[in-house]
DNA sequence: GATGAATGAGTGTTCATTCAT
DNA sequence: CATGAATGAACACTCATTCAT
């Protein structure tokens, strides 16, 4: 009697939510919350707006899912640095690399809205709680350390260090993710200038 | 009951436009153009929304006449650059630290905010056109040229090296522009080492 | 793999209409019209809210139906007062029980709806004029002039004894039809008093 | 500098919230919460939607405020009925008089709505728990009982026989709130016959 | 026959802007 | 000059209805 079977269906709307969710990212990305138009979001996806209620309960939900994926993400890839190959400065330097690939740019644009916007809800900024900058540098310590003990990395307050890198990161990706030519994303080798010895 | 003279309302009226200007200032470098609120922006000066519009034709005046103004500090203090005293390297830090400062953030936000924000009107757009990074650029050119020579700061592509320079700083004070514990502006010593030849 | 014939088709069709129509019945009366879902019918119901298009064209539609079966049922209900045994007022009583019944509830509330909602669709209002009040007051009328030759009922006005009677039953079906512990249904014996001549 | 005084503009604004105030119990009473429609409300007000939200936070705090306006009024008219002149009964009399008066049919209905809709806010529910019936029966206790002891009224149970009265007389308030030729308000002799000893 | 994905018109609400005072 | 009441266009979200499968 169903006349799509429960796969088939299953696929139309994992495709559905995925196309969505790359449609809001962006939008999210470079408009924030509230400024961000569901109406402009249907349209990116190339769907009607009704629809995206079918898949996702309200903008809040579906800010806060991209939300949560971002982070699981970028907590994955900073874990991840630890099975690169290489020296500490190596690994550090590939992390960059795929940091400032700009194929993460919407998800690092994403956390940084939901970090700063207004109109953020309730839960989304629990969340944030748990992913705070603090939270990235307790994962990146032991490499550092091990770096600075390795003579890579200058001597100071690792975390201090650790802080001011991922600032300087985080800037720049916020600054070049709207693609614009007015900034660039400098060479990596220049950025790591900033905690290596030389 | 005496009517105030020509000179007295003219006063009152520069008083008001200023007073207007630095609520503006404050609530668009934050919000961006969409998410700022007239009334948010009448709230912060202190007077009702309906006289906003005594003074500014409209939102988008206000907002263009704000970058108007942000744009030939920016320029103007870059130019002066070379009124400071010391060294190349030592202009630049003293340069870095005056940008860094916090008390220039709104502007620098708001130029931000104009350059990435959707919904900037025309007019706006052209005027960042002429202040274009390039402009900056080849405002600091001589500078960095003679840092070179003098061997302070890395040899290397100069327009290349003032681009990075210029981008990690921007990246810096927008991320860093709200108040937020997760971002640290870091020492402008870290900073400089991405240029400086040590 | 055989197919169904006609008479099995005819069945099943029979059979959901009035799956359709006992939640339909049972929604409308609840919400009204305009607040009635047609997902809400169709989960009530047990099925897809595409399939309730296959069975009736409309919400509309739909409406009507119920509206119609409704009236016809109350209509023979009424006539059927005649039917019952016992003296004018005994049957007057057990058409009373009958109407109070809760069992009838539904229907009672879904033509209150039809006659106090907006929103309702032009053909169910010129239905409701053929089913006026007065349509019932015409029905029971030798029923009360009966009561009244036979010294049961008070003397007077005998239409305007009957619509009053019809009124106050009315309304308690109303206001007791949402199962709020805030109204109650009095006894039976309590409301014939307003027309018993004790 | 203010150019219209505050008590003026406290007269402005103390008309347009009654003018309101009017047409959405008119409005909220017929309709119900969620059918009311705020456009409906405002044209019936003569004013632009827009208008609605400079007086009023949302519907559900207009919705809440005319069901709290409407509950202290009915509290006073039950309690007034004992400054009434006259027996027991002759006070139950007036009292369903002024009840049954349509004057007061809006503020019934829309009481109603509150009690039997979907769609009410929870601050409007808690409202209505301490408004429930019951709190009227006990008010009306006294009187009640005096008239039984006065022979006047029909020994029994007098809350139950209180809760049945206030049923009909709501039940008639209701199905009679329309404007509908199809229900009539009887007679108050007809309706006292429900409680009077004759 | 049966499903649920898809659409689009309509509703509650916000906000830039105008205007009477 | 100064106010805030008033408007209307725009946006988040809902829901009757359609249609491919």
């Amino acid at each position: 009697m169903t006349p799509l079977n429960d796969e088939q269906l299953h696929q139309i709307r994992d495709e559905r939510r995925e196309q969505i969710k790359a449609a809001a990212a962006q939008v999210f990305a470079r408009k924030g919350i509230l400024c961000a138009k569901m109406s402009m979001i249907a349209e990116t996806a190339g769907i009607s707006s009704g629809l995206l209620y079918h898949y996702f309960k309200s903008k809040d939900e579906l800010f806060m899912s991209l939300v949560q994926e971002a982070l699981d993400g970028s907590v994955a890839a900073v874990r991840g640095v630890y099975e690169l190959p290489g020296t500490p400065i190596e690994k550090i330097r590939a992390m960059t690399e795929v940091i400032l690939d700009e194929s993460g740019a919407p998800y690092f644009l994403l956390v940084h809205q939901a970090r700063t916007s207004d109109g953020v809800p309730e839960p989304v900024k629990r969340l944030l709680l748990q992913y705070s900058m603090d939270h990235y540098i307790e994962l990146l310590l032991p490499l550092f350390e091990a770096g600075q003990r390795a003579g890579e990395i200058v001597a100071g307050d690792s975390r201090e260090l650790i802080s001011s890198y991922l600032s300087v990161l985080s800037g720049i990706m916020v600054v070049s993710s709207y693609g614009m030519k007015d900034y660039c994303i400098p060479k990596v080798d220049r950025l790591l200038r900033v905690i290596s010895s030389h």
